[in-house]
DNA sequence: CTCTAATCGAGACGGTACGTCGCGTCTTACG
DNA sequence: CGTAAGACGCGACGTACCGTCTCGATTAGAG
């Protein structure tokens, strides 16, 4: 047996889902959301156009559906190294895997895509925080979570503007690391 | 006096930039631009909906010019302060003005003019940078502008969630201290 | 001999048929034709809705093999009759077979398949008039059938709008009758 | 002044209105209402999709306003007439103006609008009949005016779609008088 | 009594028309 | 004669049905 739950998903509705995301990250690398229709994806994904809104209720769900994917793509990454207490080398983890697809990203964060990302990583963030966050510090936990998000969007967006090799995974990782550790110093 | 010379401006024209200014702010803060129609913002300034044109080319320039002018007016208020290099008073100027609006920043910054009141004080922020920032740092200048906007952004949006009184001006300009300071740290 | 050899028809078929004019002559009695969509009628007839395309290949038709049985039937009913020349006996045979189904001859004619009813009319009817009209007469053969068609139909539908016993099977024949005559009288 | 009444119709609407008249007549030419699409009324009119929508909710209301502008226009003819209590003369007159208009009715009585106008004469029909009907009679007088309007468009469908000239004005007049006259006969 | 072939359920999909909404332009008639 | 009011072109929206197409699952009736 190939997969313990044998789910059985319609092949079709596997094909066109991915024809959707794929449409939709190729144009998102040209143009934000709200200037791209429903009718230009469905066209770049190959289906019809009333068949998107048997798959997606808007072009925002498909979004999320993308982001919130990518998002626990590059988490499960990083939380086993983080779970061993090296946020730093968790940062290295995250910044080579981003580098390894620099064009997805780049189409992620920059682009349209970048306010769904944001509220999937907001989300993931509030729930690690509930369980490891102090009670006591300088910067309400809350305002600190919103901090680091932004924090790490503003680096990570940065730096895929940035030519490729200009700055180095291990540079990145380092500035990450710093930011994130300061907000989580005492005093 | 500054009437012969200056611009004479059509008594009309003002009271119809004002009316729509105030129109797109009262609706700013019950929902995102994107969802208010320039046939309402026109209705609720009482103009008709074909004036609103010759005002501005569309609702985003009118909502540009609403964000500029109220960042440079905040702005303007913490630059001397900022001059005399005492950047903790600055903060409490800063977050004493937008406390003393508490409704119409609220709107700006967590409404949907958000991402207008972020182009603009980005812009203004890099000018700053410019001349005082230093040339060899752990951060990248460009990103450490970017950073610093975002987590001004961040700390002030999040406060004007909270109910007022709950967090005092002194701790928030506390916190925005302690933020920026952190990111302009040597070493 | 037709019929043990002949046609041994799949029990499912019959069914799924019965249940589909069932369904749609239940239909026609809220609704005309072109407001009931082929989804309702399967639906109604508790049959999948692409079923019902192996069955008929438009709404159309499955109402015309409606129509075309019911007339059969009751031209059936009343051509013996007219063939013995008495065509007041005809009408009376016709009037009570048409009050004792009420229900579904108000439907037939009243309701969205009154289109259909009069083409099968008009059809048996031209194929009678080929055979019994006269040659001169002061109104075209095949207008008097157009307009024989028309006022059977104008008085059996205004007829099953009226509330039952209102008007008598004998009062209604009498009507038919004068109103068929008056068009064949010579002159 | 250019009228009694300035009621000072737009100009665009005026000629709008008149395309889209046109524009369905041509069509009925064709095919039945039911097969015309809206999108097609307004490619023929030479105006926008949506443009339609501004003039009528649908295309059966466009079809209506103009079945009830011929209906008037053509009962205004022999209303004078039949005032006279000539009722020959009044059909003499309604067939010469249908004649004269052959193409036009053609798509008014044999198309698509064949029931809108139906409609009309039907309500006209009974106007005059509450004012002039018997109150005894061997038929009732509802059903009466059915057959009289049923009569009626049978006989002039019929007579339009008969190659011109084959049966004369007076011919089919005589054949519409001596229908309407046998339904009102005493006895 | 099985086996084979048809009927039927299920539903994804391409497709056409619908009617709505908002945009921005361009015309008009009114003060 | 300039400006308000608004008709219009335009295009995306989301919906409803249509009819086609594969799949499997029964299930009937012939061998």
């Amino acid at each position: 047996m190939d997969s313990e739950v044998s789910s059985k998903v319609d092949a079709r509705i596997v094909k066109t889902d991915e024809a959707l995301r794929t449409a939709l990250l190729g144009l998102l690398e040209r143009k934000p959301l709200e200037q791209i229709t429903i009718r230009e994806i469905a066209a770049v994904a190959g289906i019809h156009y009333t068949t998107f809104f048997r798959h997606h209720a808007t072009k925002e769900a498909l979004l999320d559906h993308l982001a919130a994917d990518q998002i626990d793509r590059l988490v499960a990454l990083c939380m086993p190294v983080l779970d061993q207490l090296d946020s730093r080398a968790a940062f290295v983890a995250q910044c080579t895997y981003i580098n390894d697809h620099r064009k997805l990203w780049s189409a992620l964060l920059t682009g349209g895509a970048a306010g769904a990302m944001r509220e999937e990583l907001l989300r993931l963030s509030r729930e690690v925080a509930r369980e490891r966050a102090p009670k006591e510090h300088w910067i309400p936990v809350e305002l600190a979570v919103n901090c680091t998000v932004s924090l790490t969007f503003e680096t990570l967006a940065w730096w895929l503007t940035q030519p490729a090799e200009a700055f180095s995974i291990e540079k990145v990782a380092e500035i990450l690391n710093r930011l994130v550790v300061m907000l989580s110093m005492p005093l």
